[in-house]
DNA sequence: AAGGCAAATGTTTTT
DNA sequence: CATTTGCCTT
């Protein structure tokens, strides 16, 4: 391909981005200006007009799906895949120099990732040891401290001991924690990082190498950086790399979980010689969004300074929407939905945002109500469930049977009579003799009765057989061998009722998973690898269905993300600025980062939508319509009332039997089968529920119910035998 | 070891 | 209000 053609389609400020040859640059790209492209391109005209090796290029993201998309684009600007180049996540490519340097590092060669809960864990266990009282500091309290020091650069030893009893407690919980980590050859997600960080400071030969390698740096998403990420960039930028910083920092809404926003403004000092560059012209939002977001986001101090703009229409004005209550505000969405599919358009161009979880309640029996199809960002993610997680916590076993939290997890799952009073003494004999639990238990054998001993010996001969029988089977072989061996498939599938099913399903998808795992290493063992994929990267595989649903979401998780439809609900005091964050300056400029995120969403219509009364934790509140809704220039705003709606508080009782829906002809309703969306029925385990969505037709037909008693769960049409009530 | 009850506790989330 | 947690009982 020619290199023009990697330069002539992009606008004058990208142009200049994608073909800088200063030593260092920094991109300002304004929301939906075309950032991942100018990332994209200036790799395709590095490799492409400045000859540069691919080998000699890092890029790196926050999120996989970023590393994903930005890996996609390279090789379809290119044509090939950019081999040698290392793109992934902070944590991935951290991940990787500790693996290919373990010795070190300090760990041992088959180190497992810490999960959140894993963490959490383990910090119990670890008050326990320590005779700490969690009610006075609760668990979280440690967890959330520990990765907010790692984020920090911080270890325990860093830490100045002081007379104030909290730090004392957090920094003993915190050396207790280390000690069990380094004894489990576990890692949680901050020590890949700070690890990482101290592998390159402590060994300057390693160091120089990967300086030497990597003559380019680019940088996504920089804003979000955190401590630690910024000074292992500039570690790994000393030797003479440049660096390629692309970010915003108007959209900074981390803050709260470490990232730092001045990185931007310290990257220009620490740096020097840095170009700017900002990308100002918007391809996303109508001209009013725009200067919405323009006038909304003027108000924050210290900013980077960008204004966006657009070459396209002003559109239409945004509406303001005042509901008597939540109810009436998820009704007028759900309406505005209805004329939005009416008008043609799909419903997957909607998204519904919001700022906390709690509100997403109201507006999905408000869309239930009115048969929209909808689905919710965020939530359990797969490798997150339960019956997974004790299914990789065996695996996890066969390949390293000193972790701890793996361990913990297991050994009495399925329940084999291993009680609290066994694994106690385990405990007991672990910390004394300073071992893992695996370890300790072949120590505590002598001192167990009779049955107890047996159940020990029993799990532990378990693990060894395990191992043993699956050192020549595929990947796929080992999971289906060790669900059946451990019998964890039977003890979910014996769990009572509903959830056994579902749970023994996900067990069959995880067996899918190992088997179309591709590997990274081919001389290497496939389990380890698709262990620690599956710690990096939860999997928002199945987010990828392409049901034609609207999208419901928190402000964060949409970040992003476009739609030509956005509504965004609940514009309160209180509730957004969120109360918790609306005392400090610093964090309510934060949520106004947030409120410009969102509006950025929007392509061609946004509403906003605030309660004057909302229920919320029993009590019945009277907020104000938001600031930042006071925030937008007046001539941009309309404010809706439209006839037809209530003219008084509107109440609906919860999951009141309505009538006249059945049969509706809705075309995703599968209409020969007497049920439509909304329709409630009964099923003879799961009892009553409500029809949510349905997938596919005839014998393939699948239906989804949120059961009142069991939850929500997709059930074959055919086998289920619903009956409408 | 599972189920039931009372008490606490209510942002945002990736890796 | 409603969900989750942890303690207590069978």
């Amino acid at each position: 391909m020619d290199v023009s053609q990697i330069i002539d389609e992009l606008n004058p400020a990208q142009r200049q981005a994608v073909s800088s040859t200063d030593q260092h640059l920094l991109v300002l790209a304004g929301a939906g200006s075309g950032k991942t492209r100018v990332l994209v391109h200036r790799i395709a005209w590095l490799v492409r007009a400045q000859r540069i090796s691919p080998h000699a290029l890092l890029a790196v993201t926050f999120t996989n799906k970023a590393s994903r998309e930005m890996r996609e684009r390279i090789q379809h600007l290119l044509g090939v895949s950019p081999q040698g180049m290392w793109i992934g996540t902070f944590h991935g490519l951290a991940h990787r120099l500790l693996k290919a340097h373990w010795q070190d590092a300090g760990l041992s060669e088959n180190f497992q990732i810490l999960d959140a809960d894993d963490q959490l864990r383990l910090i119990k266990r670890v008050y326990t040891t320590l005779g700490i009282d969690p009610e006075r500091w609760p668990h979280r309290q440690a967890q959330w401290y520990i990765n907010s020091q790692k984020d920090e650069g911080l270890r325990a030893g860093h830490i100045q001991p002081t007379s104030d009893p909290f730090t004392s407690a957090m920094l003993q919980v915190y050396r207790g924690y280390e000690e069990a980590c380094q004894r489990g050859g576990v890692v949680d997600f901050g020590e890949l990082l700070l690890r990482a960080h101290e592998l390159w400071l402590n060994k300057p030969d390693l160091l120089h190498h990967y300086q030497q390698r990597f003559a380019h740096i680019l940088v996504d998403e920089f804003q979000d950086t955190n401590a630690i990420q910024y000074a292992w960039l500039r570690l790994l930028a000393g030797g003479g790399a440049t660096v390629t910083a692309v970010g915003d920092d108007d959209q900074s809404i981390y803050g709260w979980r470490g990232a730092r926003i001045e990185n931007i403004q310290n990257f220009v000092r620490d740096f020097g010689d840095v170009q700017t560059v900002r990308l100002e012209q918007n391809y996303r939002s109508t001209a009013t969004i725009l200067n919405a977001a323009n006038a909304m986001i003027a108000r924050n101090v210290g900013r980077m300074g960008k204004t966006l703009w657009t070459a396209g229409q002003d559109g239409e004005p945004i509406s303001l929407y005042a509901g008597f209550n939540e109810q009436d505000e998820a009704r007028f969405v759900a309406e505005r939905i209805e004329d939005w599919t009416t008008q043609g358009n799909s419903r997957h161009s909607a998204a519904i945002l919001y700022r906390s979880n709690a509100q997403s309640r109201v507006l999905e029996e408000a869309l239930l109500r009115a048969q929209i199809p909808y689905h919710i960002h965020g939530g359990h993610r797969f490798y997150e469930r339960l019956e997974i997680r004790n299914a990789l916590a065996y695996l996890r076993l066969l390949v390293n049977p000193n972790d701890d939290a793996a361990f913990e997890r297991v050994i009495n799952t399925p329940t084999r009579g291993i009680g609290d009073k066994t694994l106690q003494q385990i405990r007991e004999q672990a910390r004394q003799r300073r071992v893992s639990l695996w370890q300790a238990a072949e120590h505590t054998l002598p001192q167990l009765a009779g049955r107890a001993a047996n159940a020990v010996d029993g799990f532990q001969q378990l693990v060894t057989s395990l191992r043993d029988e699956t050192v020549d089977l595929t990947l796929g072989e080992i999971a289906e061998h060790m669900l059946q061996r451990t019998g964890l498939l039977e003890f979910h599938r014996l769990e009572k009722g509903e959830r056994g099913q579902t749970r023994v399903e996900n067990l069959g998808e995880l067996i899918t998973a190992c088997q179309g795992f591709e590997v990274q290493d081919i001389t290497q063992p496939p389990l380890p690898q698709f262990l620690d994929e599956a710690a990096l990267d939860a999997g928002d595989r199945q987010a990828e269905r392409d049901e034609d649903a609207v999208q419901l979401m928190t402000l964060h998780s949409a970040k992003g993300l476009e739609f030509p439809l956005v509504f965004m609900v609940g514009m309160e005091e209180n509730l957004f600025p969120h109360k918790l964050s609306s005392e400090e300056p610093g964090r309510l400029e934060e949520e106004r980062r947030l409120c410009y995120v969102g509006i950025t969403r929007a392509m061609q219509k946004l509403y906003m939508t605030f309660a004057e009364v909302r229920r919320l934790y029993g009590g019945e509140n009277y907020n104000p319509v938001s600031r930042f809704v006071r925030d937008i220039p007046a001539q941009l705003v309309q404010e809706v009332r439209l006839s037809g709606s209530v003219t008084r508080p509107t109440t609906y009782a919860k999951n009141a039997p309505r009538k006249g829906m059945r049969g509706k002809g809705n075309s995703d309703s599968g209409a020969d089968t007497g049920l439509g969306l909304g329709q409630q029925v009964q099923h003879k385990v799961f009892g009553e529920g409500v029809v949510l969505n349905f997938e596919g037709n005839g014998a393939h037909a699948r239906v989804q119910v949120n059961f009142h008693k069991a939850g929500s769960k997709w059930l074959v049409l055919q086998y289920a035998n619903l009956q409408p009530l």
